[in-house]
DNA sequence: GGAACTTGGATGACCCGTCAACTACTCTGG
DNA sequence: CCAGAGTAGTTGACGGGTCATCCAAGTTCC
């Protein structure tokens, strides 16, 4: 699994690059948010995957595989956003289990005026600032380490159980 | 600035790659932080940061730039770790203002059992994935970005007054 | 020396996100 | 039909992070 030495210094400019790069980024894209529309990034994330949904409507269930969110954060988030008056939540007639999120007004006019402006930041902080090939190149290392821990996943799931304490927390070393 | 276009293609393959992986990789990690240190990655980064530094001490503004955080982010953080005994502050004789930051025996502890397991965590999850020359691609589109954020931040910072305004959040469009 | 400014840090309020229950509905096999 | 298993969502507690504000100690300049 890869051995627990310091990191060598290719890795380590790579990484705490990559860290530094991650979070600054992040950082920046929601104070711009913030500043300009009020809208917080998580805001942001639920009213565009909205927006591009007919009629402004999904199911919770699909809402959150879009987002790759937990169940919890998903709830919490639309109940703050509900109580914002930027969409509301509706029983679902098929499934009495599961719930219908929909856009309001609101919801829509916000996301409507955010949206350009967060397009463009991106661009102008990141986007513009990469050449096609290193587009290319970013897009083929996500893919490459998001199929990784996505097929890792998998395998924690099938493990019938027992295995979380095999090698576990405090174990001998 | 760049335009508020929605991405094309390429765009949006390196962009929702990128976050995806993100936030993917960034939940692992803290999770099996979590898991088998017990310490978040804020609590690592600080402990950390200090046992690398003589004598596990650091005063707190440098502990702060080597971190790259917000004042009061440390600030709480350290209070926190401070009530699990994990480090403690003293008041620095050379400016009164600012304090050190010292790590406690249980602090160096935890930080000397989690380390070479996170590392290897992130080998496993990431580092091992990738080519010598995406490791490369990756610490330059990192530097390019964050040299990119760092001069944008001198100009607002240089910035007279005024400006926070000037095309602010409620603008016409 | 003292007013004005700067700097290092602490604090409280508030939002965000996770975890661990818990509820309520649905499905499946006897 | 009913017991159990699985699924969708909610909730509360808690750690994390930001922002605005405050405070105390230094610095500058007259």
């Amino acid at each position: 699994m890869g051995d627990g030495t310091p990191l060598e210094p290719r890795e380590l400019r790579a990484w705490t690059g990559y860290q530094r790069m991650s979070s600054a980024l992040q950082a920046r894209l929601q104070q711009s948010l913030q500043r300009d529309s009020g809208l917080s990034w998580a805001d942001y994330e639920v009213l565009f995957a909205l927006h591009s949904s007919p009629g402004g409507r999904l199911r919770s269930l699909d809402l959150r595989c879009a987002l790759g969110w937990e169940k919890s954060r998903l709830s919490h988030q639309v109940r703050r956003m509900a109580e914002r008056g930027l969409l509301c939540r509706e029983p679902n007639p098929a499934d009495a289990r599961s719930a219908v999120v929909c856009l309001l007004d609101r919801g829509r006019r916000a996301i409507e005026r955010a949206a350009p402006e967060y397009t463009a930041r991106l661009r102008a902080d990141f986007l513009d600032l990469l050449t096609p090939a290193q587009l290319d190149a970013l897009a083929e290392i996500s893919e490459t380490v998001l199929a990784h821990l996505a097929r890792d996943e998998e395998e924690l799931a099938d493990r019938p159980s027992a295995a979380p304490d095999a090698d576990g927390p405090a174990a001998a070393r």
